[in-house]
DNA sequence: CGAGCAATTGAACGCTGTCAACCCGAGTGG
DNA sequence: CCACTCGGGTTGACAGCGTTCAATTGCTCG
């Protein structure tokens, strides 16, 4: 069991970039009560106590699988920092990156074993594990926590079929434009008019196999963008929103493109 | 409530081109044990005659909403005949269909009231139709029901990511190949080398919606692949697979086309 | 300093969308 | 019964967006 996931996990003592070290459970729960984690948050103390008790942490280095397609995962994880991404590869080599995962997220499933995308660490990552039996049995005593999954599972479905008129109906420009958008709403309100700093936390590779294109087009987007004054290119991970008016705009029309701002 | 499905919902006699009517409750059950509908199959005998119960038949013309999107929506259904389609709207008019919906499939959300979907008659449709508190209620006496749904919504995640991997890396051709290799499987098992025949339930419009492109692209793949000897076109609806190992290898592949047939 | 990778930039090709004309069957009305 | 209309489907010509291939830059790490 956990046949990939222990092959290439890491449960070092201290090493590489760690800024700071905790006992394992001490972390893990303090993390998912900081960050409304779906998993362990709001729940009775019983609960809780209870998935601090089973939970694990494990950390993953960029590039690193945790779960590979069509593999049998049994266990499920939230993540505590950095970025994970879930994706599906073509016979052929071709991927496609159909949800990242950000700190207060969650994967894994219940009653079902097998794993239809594969989950791979976008950068280093720690991930708080708990065994999946483990967690079944405690829903057969806590059925809040099913019903925390179907909700869960919905807002996923809604995501993705988001993600699907997006794809098939949008523009590169406007692909990029929704997603540097979606970023900035992560960070918090964009303000009217003020400028927003925006963070990628994902190579131009990742960007490219999320938006359904290839690393030039996401590249070109983004200085047509800078030309037309409605980003401005920090460096490469770092944006300041400039123009959020014509962002918006970008983002679910076309035609005008950039010659009106 | 039922604000838009009351207005399209059409609870006639004996209208159309209905071929056969049967009384309300009966249908319903009858066409829901026939079909494995994930909604009253399988449950025990005081579950399922309360669904019976509570559940009523609704028909619908070809076209017609049965939600809009973003509606608030307070049932459940399932597909007893015909075919609907789940879609999404562009500000600007473009539109994608994110998922067909054929007889034994299921419809509707419990705990959260707002569609994100429209939910559409593709062709002449009937419905059996369940209130969803209603359904919740049977939920607090039947948690095997909620369980269920969970089931059948991580199915339909799966199904969405697929076609997340198929709308952005494949190309038209590859697309049409796996819509028709899908519609065969609905039919039945494909024998090897065995002319297969399969009806296309819908028009050439929701075809395009559905498979990200335009009509007129799926015209030219369609004959491509009959000039090709891989589908033989009996009338627009209706084809027959003359060379399924080609299909299958279209599907997934590309770039040598169809010359090596 | 050189190797290696990520990102950018340039040029050319090709898939596919757009626009248009045409065909065809169904429904309608004279 | 036929002419007409209308909508769905097919076919053709063409252009544009985005991919592909290729070269360059810049940064990090050893």
């Amino acid at each position: 069991m956990m046949r990939a996931s222990k092959a290439v996990c890491i449960i070092p003592a201290n090493e590489g970039r760690m800024e700071s070290y905790h006992p394992v459970t001490a972390l893990d729960n303090e993390k998912c009560a900081d960050h409304h984690c779906s998993a362990c948050v709001e729940l009775g103390a019983i609960a809780q106590q209870e998935l601090v008790r089973i939970a694990r942490v494990r950390r993953y280095r960029a590039g690193e699988t945790i779960v590979a397609e069509a593999e049998d995962i049994d266990f499920l994880g939230n993540v505590v920092s950095g970025v994970l991404r879930l994706q599906k590869t073509l016979h052929d080599g071709r991927q496609q990156i159909v949800g990242f995962l950000l700190p207060p997220d969650f994967f894994g499933r219940i009653f079902v074993k097998k794993s239809n995308v594969a989950i791979e660490a976008a950068t280093d990552a720690t991930v708080c594990c708990i065994s999946r039996v483990a967690y079944e049995r405690l829903i057969a005593r806590f059925p809040e926590l099913e019903h925390r999954m179907l909700v869960n599972v919905l807002r996923e479905l809604d995501a993705a079929q988001d993600w699907m008129l997006l794809l098939a109906t949008q523009s590169v420009s406007e692909r990029v434009a929704t997603f540097l958008l979606n970023l900035a709403k992560r960070v918090g309100v964009i303000h009217n008019s003020a400028p927003t700093n925006i963070t990628v936390p994902v190579s131009r590779r990742d960007m490219a196999a999320y938006l359904g294109t290839t690393v030039e087009s996401i590249s070109r987007k983004l200085q047509e963008m800078a030309r037309a004054r409605i980003i401005r290119v920090i460096d490469a991970q770092h944006f300041e929103i400039i123009n959020e008016k014509a962002l918006v705009a970008l983002s679910q029309h076309n035609g005008e493109e950039f010659d009106h701002v």
